[in-house]
DNA sequence: CTTCGGGGTAACAAGTCAGTAACAAATGGT
DNA sequence: ACCATTTGTTACTGACTTGTTACCCCGAAG
C-alpha cells in the first residue's frame, strides 16, 4: 500500500486526501509540520506532501529534516509567486512541487510519477566491510577507513570480494581461480600476478602483509 | 483562442454559451455525450463542460472516456444533491464541478481557474535538481545554476534524467541503455556516443568530469 | 652444498575499453 | 522537397587491464 502524509492545515486537505485515497493511497493526516515529522518516523510513508506555509514550523525546515533522515519522496505545495521557495525546496531535496490551486488528477499524476522514479531506482549491492577496509563492488573501490580510496580492476575486485567474504578461512588456489575466472580458465601464475597486484594497491608496506596472508602450498586467506 | 465544448441538452446551454462567448471562449455545441466525444477529438478543445445528466450517455462514462484519451480539463455540471456523482466525477479525473444553478460569473471564474491550473504548471515530469544543475524534462533543458541553459536532445534528456534521478549510485551500462532506448535496442557504442555528447553540453571543461563520472567496466554515475 | 619448487617481483606483450571524431542515415519542420 | 538537427555507424587513439614470460629469493630435501 502506498502511504502518504498530508498536512491538514492545508485548506484543500480534504479534497486532497479524498483524491489520493481514490488513487489508492493510504492518507495520514498531520496537524502541523512537526507532527508531520513525527508521523513520518512512525509510519514510514512512501510519500510526503508538504505545504510550504506551515503555521508552526517552516515547511522548508521540515523538508530538510526529513531529507536528512531518509529519502522518502517529498512533494511541495506552494501558492503562486513563491518561486524562490520552490527552488529552495528542490535544493533541499524535494522531488516535485505543485502550485496551488492544483487539479486533482495532476496531483495524482505527479505523486505516481515521483513514486515511479524512486521505486525504479536500482538496488546496489551492499559494500563489504572487514576491519577498516570497505569494498564497494559496484565501483570497484576500496575505502581504507582512516584515509584514501583505491581503485581496483574488475579481477582484483572479484578476488578481493571472495577473500573478504570468506575472511578468516583459507581459500585454496583452485577455489580462488574459479571464483575470479570461472571454471576451466585461469591458472596459478595468473592468480599469483593478481594477488601481487592487489597487494600493491591495498598494502602499501610490502614487508609485512597486512590483510592477505599466504598459506604456502595451499592458498590465501584474508585476516583482519 | 480558448475553445470549449458544451452539451446543448443542458437546459442552460444558451445562457452558458452566451456567457462564455462573452468571456472570450469559442463554444462548440454538442448534442449529447457521444457527440461531445466526437467533437472533442475533432476540435481538440481547451476545456470541456459536461452535464452529468446527459440523456443518451452517462456523463460519467463520457468523462472517463475523455480522460482515457487525453488530459483536457473537464468541468462537471451537477444539480444539488448529486454529491455522489460529483465524487465519482472527480475520481474519474474531472478537474472541477459546478452546482446548478450557477451564476455566470462563477462559471467563467471556474473555467479560467481550471485553465490556469493546467496551463501554468507543467503536467507530468517535474524539474529535477541536483547540485547546481536543474533539468527540465519537459523542455529538455538544463539550467546551470549560476549561468546559462543548455538545450538537450530527447535522448540526451532521457539519459540525463536517469542519471540525475539515481544520483550517487552507479548505473550499469545495460541499465542506461534500457532506460534510453528501451529493452532490446541500443548498444554500448551508442551509449558511449550519447554520454560523450551530453558531456560536451553540460561539462564545458572536458579535462575533469564535473558531473558524469565513469566507472570503468561498469557504467556511469552522476555525482554532485 | 647443491638442487629443486613455490612464491614474489618485474618487464613486456596482447587485449580491452572509454573517449574522440568524422560521417551517414533518419527525422522533423517549413 | 529541402534544410537543419538528431541519431546511428564506423574507425582511430591512448590509457589501462590482463596475460605471458622470465628471473630472483628462500627454504627444504637430497
Amino acid at each position: 500500500m502506498k502511504t502518504l502524509i498530508v498536512d491538514d492545515d492545508l485548506a484543500l486537505a480534504d479534497v486532497l486526501s479524498f483524491t489520493m485515497r481514490r488513487a489508492g493511497f493510504e492518507v495520514i493526516m498531520a496537524h502541523d509540520g512537526q507532527s508531520a515529522l513525527d508521523r513520518w518516523s512512525d509510519n514510514n510513508p512512501d510519500l510526503i506532501i508538504l505545504d510550504l506555509n506551515l503555521p508552526k514550523l517552516d515547511g522548508l525546515k521540515v523538508c530538510q529534516q526529513i531529507r536528512a533522515q531518509s529519502n522518502t519522496p517529498i512533494i511541495i505545495l506552494t501558492v503562486r509567486g513563491e518561486e524562490d521557495d520552490v527552488v529552495k525546496g528542490l535544493e533541499l531535496g524535494a522531488d516535485d512541487y505543485i502550485v496551488k490551486p492544483f487539479s486533482p488528477r495532476q496531483l495524482v499524476a505527479r505523486a505516481e510519477a515521483v513514486l515511479r522514479r524512486v521505486t525504479t531506482s536500482p538496488v546496489s549491492p551492499a559494500p563489504i566491510q572487514v576491519g577498516e577496509l570497505t569494498l564497494d563492488p559496484l565501483r570497484s573501490e576500496v575505502h581504507c577507513g582512516n584515509e584514501g580510496l583505491v581503485q581496483l580492476t574488475k579481477l582484483e575486485c572479484k578476488l578481493m570480494e571472495t577473500l573478504m567474504i570468506n575472511r578468516g578461512s583459507v581459500l585454496p588456489i583452485e577455489t580462488l581461480i574459479d571464483s575470479v575466472w570461472g571454471p576451466s580458465a585461469g591458472d596459478r601464475v595468473m592468480l599469483k600476478q593478481l594477488v601481487y597486484r592487489l597487494r600493491r594497491k591495498i598494502e602499501p608496506n610490502p614487508s609485512k602483509p597486512k590483510y592477505i596472508q599466504t598459506v604456502a602450498g595451499v592458498g590465501y586467506t584474508f585476516e583482519t
